[in-house]
DNA sequence: TCAGTTGTCTAGCGGTGCTAGGGTTTCGGG
DNA sequence: CCCGAAACCCTAGCACCGCTAGACAACTGA
């Protein structure tokens, strides 16, 4: 019985470990080098086994972004307990969310940009991604109450903004030294 | 002489030929579905013939790029043109910015979010981008000088909103009843 | 007519995600 | 202790990808 045990335990570590090789890689070396050859050359098996613990190698960058998903909650959490006063929660919260789309790219396009099949909407996803959402939402839906606007509109909003910042600014595609220019401008709007 | 000019003549409409049968193949299935291959098979070539005109694949997709641009700066200047009031030319704009997203996704894909190698700060970018860009910018810069914020910043930020928005839409990631909140949060907000 | 240029195609290279099949190791009961 | 059964993993390969070398055909211009 016992033997059972160990080897799902070594099924999940090993699970760990392709899972983490993959981020590592695509932190490294950009999504493109993540293959499953050299993944698996990486972990020390044939490729064949990371097809005995994901469907694909989507399968995969889905387990990176749900890891990534909490790491980012937990951060947006932090940063949200430390103020009292909704509106500077709410600046702290973005800043961090574009700080953390700036440390760790590959994660935040695992999560938010690559065409990984993660539910999103209001069904079931995740219960990182929702924590992660209640993170921005919370603030933002104090701020729109006491701009008479809808929360929901008004969050997705917000959240659209940063993200697309994000993706932008990676992109190249926002002049650098606008960067604090453009968060006056959000903290003001928002 | 003439012998010359037909034969550029023939290879410019050929050029074109390709870049509409990309555009076409990638909006019909999707930019995974545009291969050399199949984008050969399509225009009536082999391969290396696609290589006689582009230096490769990225840049028969920014070839599609800067055409879509073009499309989308026509669109927005219209649009623009409508309007005598700043504000209002603002929201028309940006209803404008999105339809389009929605209308020719994979044309979106090719300008904004795939990884072309096209200039975009304020160096030498095509000139249709400058066009588009400038339709946002100046019922923005009208709304930043109101509210007494850096025309700049604000102007990036209301584009980062507007691409964030259109590139949730597309993965999903935002509540379809939620639009017209969504975008009423944004005239009030810009 | 005929060399030289131009244009195009076939065939192939190294890479990708993924899978079929067989061989080795380990398990569990007689 | 031993042996059939199950679990496990690897080698080899498929069909596809972007891209290119080299051969071949067609056209040009003297």
């Amino acid at each position: 019985m016992a033997i059972k045990e160990r080897r799902a335990r070594e099924r999940a570590e090993r699970e760990q470990l392709i899972v983490r090789a993959a981020r590592e890689l695509a932190e490294t070396e950009g999504w493109d080098a993540v293959t499953t050859r050299r993944l698996a050359e990486r972990i020390e098996y044939s490729q064949p086994v990371l097809y005995s613990h994901f469907a694909g190698k989507d399968a995969i960058v889905a387990a990176v972004a749900v890891q990534g998903c909490a790491e980012l909650a937990v951060q947006l959490r932090a940063v949200a307990a430390e103020f009292d006063e909704p509106r500077a929660a709410f600046g702290a919260v973005a800043r961090a969310y574009l700080a953390f789309a700036v440390a760790n790219p590959a994660l935040y396009d695992a999560i938010f940009t690559m065409a990984n099949p993660l539910p999103f909407g209001t069904p079931e996803a995740p219960a990182a991604l929702h924590e992660a959402f209640a993170a921005i939402a919370e603030p933002a839906t104090a701020s729109a109450t006491a701009a008479g606007l809808d929360p929901a509109g008004y969050t997705e909003l917000a959240w659209s903004a940063l993200h697309g910042m994000a993706t932008l600014t990676r992109g190249g595609r926002l002049r650098p030294d606008l960067d604090h220019s453009r968060m006056a401008a959000f903290t003001a709007v928002f």
